[in-house]
DNA sequence: CGAGCCGTTCTTCAGAGCAGAACGGATAAA
DNA sequence: TTTATCCGTTCTGCTCTGAAGAACGGCTCG
C-alpha cells in the first residue's frame, strides 16, 4: 500500500506540498511563509512557486501567492472519465430533492470509499465530506455497500490492510462483527449507517455492482437521525436509494 | 503573464505532465506509453509515478497506472474558499430548474473568465465548459460582465494583454467596438452573447462586482438559440439573471 | 521453446536544485 | 528625514538528486 517509492522525486513532493499548502490557506501567502510552513529555504519556495505559476496552477496577487482555480481542471477532468458519475449525477440530485436529504455517490478505490459527488440537503447542511478524500469503508452506509459486494477473499484482503478505527462509539470495529453484518447487507442489498462516522448521522445505501469497466460504488442518503429514522427510514427513504439504484444499473448497461 | 521562470524546477514539471497525462487519458496508462507521451525515459516516468502515487495522486491498477480520484480533492478545496460560489451554488441551481436551462458562475482570474460552477440544462447539454478552464473573457456573456464591470484603466489594460481570438464569425475582435459593447452592458446591467463562442449558442450575464475581499464574478444562463430569443430571452431569461444576481449580492453583503 | 514486451531495478555521472548570502524596494519607527 | 526591518527576488557555489540507459525477470504469443 504505502511501500515508499525506491527512487522517489523529491522535488515533486516539495511541489505538491507547496500547493496543497496553498490550497488549504485562507487567502493569499508570502513566500517566506510559505518556506516555513514547507520546510524549504525561501529561494527554493520562490523556485516551485514560479514553476507552479508558469504551469497555471498557481497565481500571484501581488507579492502574494494563491492556487489557481486551474486545481479544479484536474478534478473534473478525472471526475469526467468516471461513467457511473455521469449516469447517477442527475439521479442523485432529483433523489436529494426527493427526499430534501444530501445523496451521495461513492466509489471503490484503493481500499477506501470515496465520494465522488455530494448533492446537499434543502437545508444545505452535508456531513463534511469532501470529494475525493478516502474514507475507510466500515463507518458509512455507502462503504459498506460497496464492501458487501465484494467476494469473501477481496473483502478478507481488505480488512486485513485496514485499520478499523472507530470515529464514534457506535463504529464497528470487530472484523467478526462487520463480516456478519456485511452478510446480511448482501442479502438485504441495502446497508444502513448508524452514526457510526458522525454522531447523529444515519446513512442508507445500495451498491452498485462493476458493470463492464465501471468502478465498484455506492449510492446513499444521510441525514440526521431526528429526519430520518423509524419506518420513513426504513421503507420510504431505503425505497427511494433503491429504485434510483436500479434506475442508474438500467443506464449504465445500456450504454 | 507568462514570464519564465528564472530557475524552473524541471522535476516539477515533469511530474505535472505525467499527471495531466493520465487525467486525459482514458482509462489506464502504461509506463512505457506514458514515458513516450511525455519524453522521458521509462525509468524517469516510473520514477514519478512512484512519486505522485506515494502522494496519492495517481493509483495502480494491476500494472498500469491513473489518476487517482484525490486530484478532486485540490479542486474541492480551492472551490470551498471561494465565497461567490457559496452564496451562488443553490441559487443557480434553482434558476437551472426555473429555466430548464444550462447556469453558470464565472469567475476573474488573471485577465480570464473561469468557469467555477455550471448547474446542467434539463436536457443534459451545456457548453462544453471546464470548472477551471480560464476562457476569454471577450467570447461570452460573463465574461464580457466581468470585462464591464472593471475600471476603464483596468478594461485596456486586460485588452491589451489578450488576443481577442474568434471562435466564431460573430466574435468581436475589435477593442474599440469591443469597448463600446462594454460601455453598453454596463449602462443595462446584462450582457448578452449570440454564437460569439459556439455557433447556436447563446447567454445572458450579469455581473457580481466585488464585495469586500469576494472575487469578481459574473452569473449566466445559457442555452441553444432556437429556445433561447425574443421577448422570453430579453425579458423573461434577463429578469431572472437580474433578480438571482441582486439576491446573490445581498448574501454575500450579510455576512 | 524462444523472441519480444513491459514494468521494475541498478548504476553511473552531469547538472539540477538546494541553502545561504546579497540585493533592492517598501514600509515602519526614530 | 533618516534608519532599521522585512519581504520578495536574484545570485552563487557545492552536493547529491534525478536523469539516461542498460540489465533483470515475468509474462504472453508465435
Amino acid at each position: 500500500m504505502t511501500d515508499e517509492p525506491r527512487y522517489a522525486v523529491e522535488a515533486t513532493e516539495t511541489s505538491l506540498a507547496v500547493l496543497e499548502t496553498l490550497v488549504d490557506a485562507e487567502g493569499t501567502v508570502g513566500v517566506t511563509a510559505l518556506a516555513d510552513h514547507v520546510g524549504v529555504s525561501k529561494s527554493v519556495a520562490h523556485n516551485h512557486l514560479s514553476t507552479l505559476r508558469a504551469a497555471g496552477y498557481v497565481i500571484k496577487r501581488g507579492e502574494q501567492y494563491d492556487a489557481s482555480l486551474r486545481t479544479l481542471t484536474l478534478g473534473e477532468r478525472t471526475r469526467a472519465g468516471i461513467d457511473v458519475h455521469d449516469a447517477a449525477k442527475r439521479k442523485l440530485d432529483n433523489l436529494a430533492a426527493a427526499t430534501g436529504e444530501t445523496t451521495t455517490l461513492f466509489v471503490l478505490e484503493e481500499d477506501a470509499g470515496v465520494p465522488v459527488y455530494v448533492a446537499e440537503a434543502d437545508d444545505g447542511w452535508s456531513p463534511p465530506f469532501v470529494e475525493g478524500e478516502r474514507l475507510p469503508l466500515h463507518v458509512n452506509a455507502p462503504g459498506k455497500s460497496i464492501l458487501s459486494s465484494l467476494s469473501a477473499d477481496r473483502i478478507d484482503a481488505i480488512l486485513e490492510r485496514t485499520d478499523l478505527i472507530a470515529p464514534t462509539d457506535a463504529t464497528t470495529t470487530d472484523p467478526d462483527e462487520l463480516v456478519r453484518e456485511l452478510r446480511r447487507i448482501r442479502d438485504d442489498g441495502i446497508a444502513f449507517c448508524r452514526g457510526e462516522q458522525y454522531e447523529g448521522v444515519v446513512g442508507v445505501a445500495a451498491p452498485l455492482p462493476e458493470i463492464d469497466g465501471s468502478r465498484i460504488a455506492a449510492l446513499g442518503v444521510c441525514g440526521p437521525v431526528d429526519r430520518l429514522n423509524g419506518r420513513y427510514l426504513e421503507e420510504d427513504i431505503t425505497g427511494q436509494v433503491l429504485s434510483t439504484t436500479k434506475s442508474v444499473q438500467v443506464d449504465l448497461t445500456a450504454d
